[in-house]
DNA sequence: CTACCTTTGTGAAGAATTTCACAAGCGAAC
DNA sequence: GTTCGCTTGTGAAATTCTTCACAAAGGTAG
């Protein structure tokens, strides 16, 4: 969240930006801020702030945004075409090297850059290039039995969509994003507006 | 989370769960999984756990699904369109009464079971329908103007997929995902995989 | 009816996180 | 060169969150 703000003020130009700043930004607290970039390391100054641009290029380090990522997007449906064509992906450093589904009148079919690929080049695919990330953007059924695949295959952290509890090893990291719960917790502030 | 993994034993059959037997499906302790469920209430029998389908009830209750939500989906891009589609969100009592875009060639056209319209009829819909959720969809810029449109219609939750910070008056919740961002978590979580 | 196994609900303890508050450092002005 | 206004970095205090541990049931078998 800091990187994205300090991004957004070096293209502006500014050249330092204090805790208080960054704090106002991102809705927190000063002392937070300080605490929170204090444990990677000492980056500001002392009566001046943290100077933006250093810090920012302090950041993707820290976050491993140095070098590409390559990813695969299983799953050719709305959500896949949606990420497939976000461009700030590619602009972080997340290379898209595939777009995969198992629906025969949708392979072959060009997406994007690409070309939609059958679900049966996937593991050659995951280890050819090396991709260690991939976003799960299929039906809940299944989508378990594909984890467990491409995790087979060197995949070492997976976004998921699908709206499926998935289970994967430790070596593995794993997100999931589920739209339903997350208007399910709108539903409830609305609720209980009045309480809080 | 409890909500879904209930619905799950639900519709298997299953009477009772213990709180041991809920974490293990949720991936946090018995303890955990008591404390929560007791901030709300005294829902479980001794000796005998939780009952699966009165629980479900009652977390729907609490989460205040127990009456239909009307929602705006306002950018017919292709989160828009994945999110139109998700049959996910009527089942659970969101449903979606309008899809709003202000380019020319997309309003109109057919979109499941709507047509697009065009975002001048937003304001008037919204309160016409009384919808109090919106879903946003659209390109980061702009997307506080049209935060603030909305709410002046009467929104009063937000679910936000632009990738900007938005902000709203405090009776107004807001809750943002950021595709970009949670992939920058992975990021950070195979770089130190070994530190940690 | 009693003994026993199971599981909840919850104070208390423990751990983690956030906030406070201030010494130390930096730069500018005079 | 010294003073002054700012702002960081960080121990300590305060707060919040999680885990522990056990008394208080509920059920069952004999």
């Amino acid at each position: 969240m800091y990187l994205r703000y300090l991004e957004d003020l070096d293209t502006n130009g500014q050249q330092t930006a204090s805790s208080d700043e960054l704090a106002h930004l991102c809705g927190t607290t000063p002392a937070q801020v300080r605490k929170d970039l204090s444990f990677f390391g000492s980056f500001g100054k002392r009566g001046l702030g943290y100077p933006v641009h250093e810090l920012t290029d302090q950041l993707r380090g820290i976050l491993g945004l140095g070098h590409e990522w390559r990813v695969v997007i299983i799953g050719a449906g709305k959500i896949g075409a949606a990420l497939a064509n976000y461009r700030g992906f590619l602009q972080r450093g997340f290379r898209v090297i595939g777009v995969y589904d198992n629906s025969p009148e949708k392979i072959g079919q060009p997406w994007g850059d690409a070309i939609v690929r059958s679900m049966k080049d996937l593991v050659q695919d995951v280890k050819r290039e090396d991709a260690l990330i991939a976003v799960l953007a299929i039906p809940a059924e299944g989508a378990q039995d594909v984890v467990d695949v491409v995790i087979d295959a060197g995949i070492r952290a997976i976004l998921n969509f699908a709206p499926a509890q998935i289970a994967v090893p430790p070596h593995v990291s794993l997100k999931s994003v589920n739209m339903a719960m997350e208007l399910e917790g709108l539903s409830f502030a609305l609720t209980n507006k009045g309480a809080a």
